[in-house]
RNA sequence: CGGGGCGUAGCGCAGCCUGGUAGCGCAUCUGGUUUGGGACCAGAGGGUCGCGUGUUCGAAUCACGCCGCCCCGACCA
């Protein structure tokens, strides 16, 4: 893409109404714009990110086993009245009507509409377990929307919904999730821990949150400092297998959120491993049983001939939220820094003098061959200062900048530069090149 | 919803107290000089001062009402 033709409104300046740094830096890197209060538009280069989060979502619910499918935003107050949620859920809700005065609503979450989906579908254990899923907008009338996409009012979520036969099979499905989040987080280059959280009337050891640490982050957290450095569980490993072994391993530690944080507990945890930090909740998963089928009449036919209500749990990744969150965990004082899995563009390139024969010459050379190679570069190909492309290459924190300048040319250079680690080298086209793509 | 704050050019702000021709920096446009870390010179464009009502000869400025946004609390992916 050259930057001369691509929409990317970037601020020198912080906006009056940015408070956290995620929130400024994605308003200055031109990421996204608020439209009001907590709902906010995706300008090009932060629907890039969005969507490259949203994918590394989708392809580890795949590799979990969980199918995808689409909800609308849209619901009908009916179904919400057979769970008893439509009073239960009060004015986080947004509720409308349409022209013919019938009650509906802007989903929050869609328990109700699934579990309907699947009750008219499925009537046998014997097309159990199924994990469906998916990823749709969801709007939450917060009473304070604050820090940005973090807690908007309209939210891009995952959702899924698992259902199984009984409890040991629940409890499978739970697994799998809590594997897939565990993956998922890593690959966008966060560390994110589970954390036992509140399990609600269903009780047990059912329901964890995912927490990112990041300084800025809302809720306080502590743990294991063991738990941070662990690795993320390797991309082969069997989903069918028992994962219980793994799951234990990674909830023997202690680890909890300010609201379950027991003092006395994380004493008993050597001082030097104690780390208290602070986190952004990106992901939670829980069980909740029959909740919802047996209220909704969600029942399959089990292999004794008698009906039972299907087991459910569900799971939420909040992608729109892992922007922010990600920017929290990943900048310097210049800019964003973003993982090489997300970032908007895999390269920079940077043309320190266009309208030059040779370094236009070069940088066309550059683009186009990287282009075949399958990256995404962003050619600033504008006639703008360097001190101000380099300024606005840092603040929208591409992983690799290429600057191609008339110096370096004579001497047959461009320069290759690491937005994370801010190493930089002289080197001839082809061997810059070359070091990308390793 | 309770408490606090803010609304003046795209962004950041001054002016308001003490009413009298709407300002500054950045950004934008034109011309020129520049060009390796957010330039310089000269010129230009851009505003129903959030909205409404009132007070007044006269309101960005005073009064009342409304709307929007931000921060602290309860809620959450």
């Amino acid at each position: 893409m050259r930057l001369s033709r691509y929409f990317l409104p970037t601020l020198k300046e912080n906006p009056a109404e940015a408070q956290i740094m995620s929130h400024r830096l994605m308003l200055r890197a031109g990421l996204m714009r608020q439209s009001s209060a907590g709902i906010y538009s995706w300008l090009p280069l932060g629907y890039r990110v969005l969507k490259n989060i949203e994918q590394i979502v989708r392809e580890e619910q795949d590799r979990a086993g969980a199918v995808e499918l689409l909800m609308p935003t849209i619901q009908s107050a009916d179904l919400w009245r057979e769970s008893g949620r439509y009073d239960d859920y009060g004015k986080e809700m947004l509720r409308i009507t349409d022209r013919h005065d019938r009650e509906m609503l802007y989903g929050p979450t869609n328990e109700e509409l699934i579990t309907d989906i699947f009750r008219s579908a499925v009537k046998s254990y014997k097309d159990l377990p199924l994990n469906l899923y998916h990823i749709q907008w969801k709007f939450r009338d917060e009473i304070r929307p604050r820090f940005g996409v973090m807690r908007g009012r309209e939210f891009l979520m995952k959702d899924a919904y698992s259902f199984d036969i009984d409890k040991e099979g629940a409890r499978q499905a739970y697994n799998k999730m809590f594997v897939a989040y565990l993956r998922t987080f890593d690959r966008m280059g966060l560390k994110a821990i589970p954390m036992a959280a509140d399990t609600g009337p269903i009780g047990g050891d059912m329901s964890h949150e995912f927490i990112v640490l990041a300084d800025t982050g809302e809720s306080e957290v502590f743990c294991h400092k063991d738990l941070v450095a662990m690795d993320p569980p390797d991309a082969g490993i069997d989903y069918e297998s028992d994962l219980q072994p793994l799951i234990n391993q990674r909830t023997a530690l202690y680890a909890a959120t300010d609201e379950l944080h027991d003092e006395s507990e994380f004493n008993k945890i050597p001082e030097s491993d104690r780390l208290t930090a602070r986190g952004i909740e990106v992901g939670h998963i829980f069980y909740f049983g029959t909740k919802y089928s047996a209220s909704m009449g969600a029942v399959v036919t089990g292999p004794d001939g008698k009906d039972v209500p299907v087991e459910m749990g569900s799971y939420g990744i909040g992608v729109s939220r892992l922007v922010g969150g990600i920017v929290e965990a990943c900048h310097d004082d210049n800019g964003i820094i973003w993982p090489d899995s997300v970032a908007p563009f895999s390269v920079g390139l940077i043309n320190l003098k266009s309208g030059d024969t040779g370094t236009d010459n070069e940088c066309e050379a550059i683009y186009a061959e990287l282009t075949n190679r399958g990256f995404s570069v962003l050619y600033d190909d504008t006639d703008e200062r360097a001190g101000a492309k380099f300024g606005q290459m840092d603040l929208i924190g591409l992983p690799w900048q290429l600057i191609v300048g008339p110096r370096g040319l004579k001497s047959g250079v461009v320069e290759v530069k690491r937005r994370d680690t801010g190493k930089r080298e002289e080197l001839s086209r082809e061997a810059a090149m070359n070091l990308i793509a390793a």
